[in-house]
DNA sequence: CTGTTAGCGCGTTCAT
DNA sequence: ATGAACGCGCTAACAG
């Protein structure tokens, strides 16, 4: 039954019906009124034929091709493919495929998805993760609807439409959470000084009137591609420099390696130094400790995509940037759980 | 540069170069010598125009799409991420786009998107997972090139071109490491009684000349669907019925379920209880206590299938049914470590 | 080596 | 409500 035709086009089934191509058109896509009885003999002979449209030919013909293109670095990284479910499942939805394109985060395999996709005349492309300062000039320059999601760069020089979490309040809500528990001397692990979610942690602590001590600051050596290496790393590193009750690592990945720092020092998480990570990812719920990490509505990320891409599509475009708001989750690394005296606070919780 | 034309086609282009549209064309794609001078003029045109090709028209013409589709239950599920990851490797290597299409497992999902990839005419399917018999032969039916990958059905009545693990081979390794730790009480959580890994467990007890006991082995609910709630609950099962001192988990997640189940009856694991999982999963390597399991080639058997896939475009179908090996991987869920007298038997292995 | 012609399969006029 | 004719952009086949 849902076998592919051998060849079979609309002028065979407009043959067998008795009928001429444009009403068997017509017929199929409700684009004008068509007699019931005549409607009848078409499908008939689209089932008896094994008629299926194609694709190709109406998406040449009709300037269109309901296809969205999906330029990702690592299908299999855990965020990426989150973000790639949420776009395919309501892409779906919405009546369009997606093409996907891999770029292992080199710019010159992306110049090559790129140009593909274009060629293929997608009608939006979905960019994700891949947005250095220098890329985004480029992405500017295409002509048709596009959309960056999970963003690294803050704020770029070109505008573009997007769709991210809330890093800052990531990492207000991490920190936020360290100094419920009692914590003042708290680290952070960062990917650079103007990282939204240090931002964060740093409104937290000026919030409560802590000073900002940049000998708790470490910025993770970027050289290193395996990131709980970095994560390791640079707890170590921090571990030298200053003492610290607790840390803020700005992703779960770097958290992990910077708990097994700690547990090779022989000490104690959350005992003698409370962790919280960033992202959520499944298997924060995995280690031991149980991570706590600010969890990021990652398959909305894709969704909310496409439906910004199908905005743009309308040009009613609403919100050129849309930002998710993100929520604390609260397991044992950073043991809430010690704290009788502890209570959620403003935010939102999900107690795993 | 990167950037879509505003629908300048290839006429545009030979008009500007002062020659015919098939000049350029054989100019593009190398399919017939072209002098230097009007290859010059034509470069220079296409630049100067920001000409793209259309791929979608050239499709038609040529009746082949150079897009493979891919079909999977759920991207955001880590081994059919990874195999993704391996198929768009390989196929963007050899010059094809991938249209994928999830199907939440749901066999009406899964007709409608594989209604849509095949009037999107791709050139050949590659079936993830979802091989129920019933589905089977649905999929014969398409007369399109397809490959299943990482098959569930075993031995089926129809038989397709597949890719897949050497499934008995890893219920094998599982089994004689644990034999090998000088377990023989050892139980097994599977999905059924036929299922190949079953099988290797089976044959490595009878190997060691050790009877099968029916009371080890214990089939998970698969009404259940978290995965890990399962490995849970089968656990505790099998703990009621017989005293076992190692257990063979068929796959990483249920294991890692099963592990939880011992630690809140308070049994330690490895000490305890051994567990082997299977899929080594890259979580396996991070939770407590790193997992033993056996490793699957996953991005291999992406690219395996999109090579087959090419090999039946050729016609040149060597084998039908390529199975790929695994490998234990040696980590701390079964106390290897705490028998120096154990050493490396047959298998190869990578110490985590 | 270059040009001509014809059509891939479909959707759209516009006329009946 | 139905039909005839044209063209989307490209390339295969053949001619020159």
């Amino acid at each position: 039954m849902t076998r592919r035709n051998g060849n079979v086009t609309i002028r065979d089934v407009a043959q067998l019906a008795g009928v001429v191509p444009s009403t068997v058109s017509h017929a199929i896509n409700h684009t004008a009124p068509v007699s019931e009885e005549t409607r009848q003999r078409v499908f008939e002979a689209i089932q008896k034929l094994g008629y299926r449209r194609n694709t190709l030919a109406s998406s040449l013909r009709q300037q269109m091709s309901m296809t969205l293109g999906l330029l990702l670095a690592n299908v299999a990284d855990p965020l990426e493919a989150e973000i790639a479910a949420g776009v395919s499942e309501v892409a779906d939805r919405e009546g369009y495929s997606v093409l996907i394109g891999t770029t292992s985060d080199e710019a010159q395999a992306e110049d090559r998805q790129l140009a593909r996709l274009l060629d293929r005349r997608v009608d939006g492309l979905i960019i994700v993760s891949t947005d250095s300062e220098r890329r985004l000039h480029a992405y500017n320059e295409i002509d048709i609807p596009l959309v960056l999601v999970n963003r690294q760069t803050p704020n770029p020089l070109v505008e573009l439409p997007s769709v991210e979490v809330d890093n800052q309040q990531a990492g207000y809500l991490a920190t936020r959470h360290l100094l419920d528990l009692g914590h003042s001397a708290i680290g952070i692990i960062t990917t650079s000084l103007s990282n939204e979610r240090c931002e964060g942690y740093r409104r937290a602590l000026e919030e409560a009137g802590l000073p900002v001590r940049p000998e708790l600051i470490y910025i993770a050596s970027l050289t290193e591609t395996d990131l709980m290496a970095q994560g390791y790393m640079a707890m170590v590193a921090l571990l030298n420099h200053a003492p610290l009750s607790a840390c803020f690592v700005v992703d779960d990945m770097r958290a992990i390696g910077a708990i097994e720092a700690l547990r090779d020092r022989k000490l104690r998480v959350p005992e003698d130094v409370a962790i919280v990570g960033c992202g959520d990812l499944s298997l924060a719920a995995l280690v031991c400790p149980r991570l706590t990490t600010v969890g990021h509505p990652k398959r909305h990320l894709g969704a909310q995509a496409v439906h910004l891409l199908l905005e743009l599509f309308n040009n009613s475009l609403i919100d050129q940037r849309v930002i998710l708001p993100c929520e604390l989750v609260v397991r044992e690394s950073c043991g809430a759980y010690l704290h009788p005296g502890w209570r959620p606070s403003r935010s939102r919780l999900r107690l795993s």
